[in-house]
RNA sequence: GUGGGUGUGGCCUAAUGGUUAAGGCACCUGGUUGUGGCCCAGGAGAUUGUGGGUUCGAAUCCCACCACUCACCCCA
């Protein structure tokens, strides 16, 4: 038999790593629905040219590292490599723009993108998902940024930093990317090979090497910020006093650019240290152009998307702390058939009335019982041995308190009830 | 897609070309009738990532592949 191994990329989240998972989870649902936001489940995978159209083309998302694949009836589809081309299409296809607007939606789940794996970066990987649909204010915005930014400082956070930039609609960005196309042909000589290509492809990803070579052409590059159209300007000095008048701080970067087609206006990305090269732990912004793309009404929108593997990293970088998962407070001990038969009915009993129980299994001594029960970390242990079953009784020992006592069976339940929560 | 590093029981590690691959953690069973943590004893668990090659002899040297990992690219 071949021994079986996990895909490239994926990863089992076991056990011990839930609670982090967990708390993360309940946090961004708390926050999402205290501010509004409904859930919305959306398939796993949708009809390829869903992405292709939504996310564009020519992104290296599409091109190279989508999950395409033919059904049985001979229909492309595709594991979904984020939410928003799903949930905008749900948002055309169920008529939501006759619902009171703006909509606002959140989602968590798996995402694929078929990737080389590194530090933070997964071919499976979760995310947690949000979008306003139908509102142009840039407060809607605001929201997000500041949702998620909420959903950071409440798991404990420290050392991040916001970084925001406007790119511009289709009316002004086509102007800024010739005036950077321009910039750049006088420095063509002085950069990368990656940006020599980068000023066919994508121009606006010139802003955002890395390599030392380029820092120089990068820092003397005209800024977006000059460049963009009356509405788009006001659009961002709008959002910016709305940062200052809530005091949230965040970092002007004007070589911030998006590798999705249809961002519009805002694109922002927080950054975390300590978790290696794949610094973002999300990354949204404006895309008021998607929904007609995608043959809806013209519907404006913003959303964002939180890596819920990289938050985990940091958690675990920063040595965040969690709670632990409820588990079971009480053990079942016995001895002999007998034992074993009342064991079985107490644990039903039990937990029918709310009271969580390990059960033993199989005929064991009971000092390996005892073991047991003392490594599931129960307050009790309960021991159902000949001498006392003959009496209608039980022992129920404090595993922390290390006394125990007899218990009328007919009690027992009410006796953990009184003391136990799960 | 490109480049670097690493692959020894579930986990961590030893064995520097020479018997049957060693130890720790964890797991299981005991240490006088039915009692956990500490201690002691014992047990189970590995075709040394896979396949080739060199050699009398390979965990160890060489090649290929695979996986993991880090970085580029890109992104969450």
């Amino acid at each position: 038999m071949p021994r079986f191994q996990r895909p490239t990329g994926t990863m089992d989240i076991l056990p011990e790593d839930q609670p982090y998972w967990e708390y993360v989870r309940s946090l961004a649902v708390r926050l999402a629905r205290q501010a509004g936001f409904e859930r919305i489940d959306v398939p796993i995978f949708e009809t390829t040219d869903l992405f292709a159209r939504g996310i564009g083309t020519a992104t290296d998302v599409v091109e190279k590292e989508m999950y395409t694949f033919e059904d049985k009836g001979g229909e492309s589809l595709t594991l979904r490599p984020e939410f928003t081309a799903g949930v905008v299409r749900a948002y055309i296809e169920h008529g939501m723009h006759v619902r009171p607007q703006p909509v606002k939606l959140y989602s968590l789940g798996p995402v694929f993108r078929y990737d080389r794996p590194q530090a933070g970066r997964y071919r499976q990987f979760h995310q947690f998902n949000l979008e306003i649909l139908g509102t142009q204010d840039p407060a809607a915005d605001l929201e997000v940024m500041v949702l998620i930014w909420d959903l950071y400082a409440g798991l404990g956070f420290r050392d991040l930093s916001f970084q925001l930039n406007s790119t511009g609609c289709p009316r002004c960005r086509p102007g800024y990317v010739e005036v950077l196309r321009a910039y750049y042909r006088q420095h063509l000589d002085e950069v990368c090979d990656d940006c020599r290509r980068r000023f066919q492809t994508s121009p606006l990803r010139l802003l955002d090497c890395k390599a030392e070579l380029c820092q120089p052409v990068i820092a003397a590059a005209p800024p977006i910020g000059d460049h963009l159209c009356g509405e788009c300007a006001d659009h961002f000095a709008e959002l910016r006093a709305y940062l200052d008048l809530l005091g949230r701080p965040y970092t002007l970067n004007h070589r911030l650019v998006r590798g999705l087609d249809y961002y519009t206006k805002t694109v922002f990305e927080v950054w975390a240290a300590g978790i290696g090269a794949q610094a973002a732990v999300c990354g949204g912004g404006r895309y008021d152009g998607l929904a007609e793309a995608l043959g809806g009404p013209p519907t404006p929108g913003v959303g964002v998307a939180a890596g819920i593997e990289r938050i985990v990293l940091v958690m675990k970088a920063q040595e965040i702390e969690v709670p632990s998962l409820p588990a079971p407070s009480v053990f079942l001990a016995y001895l002999g058939r007998k034992g074993r038969r009342e064991a079985v009915r107490l644990a039903d009993c039990l937990r029918r009335a709310g009271v969580g129980v390990w059960q033993a299994f199989d005929e064991r001594g009971l000092k390996s019982q005892m073991r047991e029960a003392n490594r599931r970390g129960v307050r009790y242990a309960v021991i159902l041995g000949e001498d006392e079953l003959a009496r209608e009784m039980a022992t129920v020992r404090d595993m922390e308190a290390g006394d125990q006592t007899e218990v009328p069976l007919g009690e027992l339940t009410a006796w953990f009830q009184a003391r136990t929560i799960l």
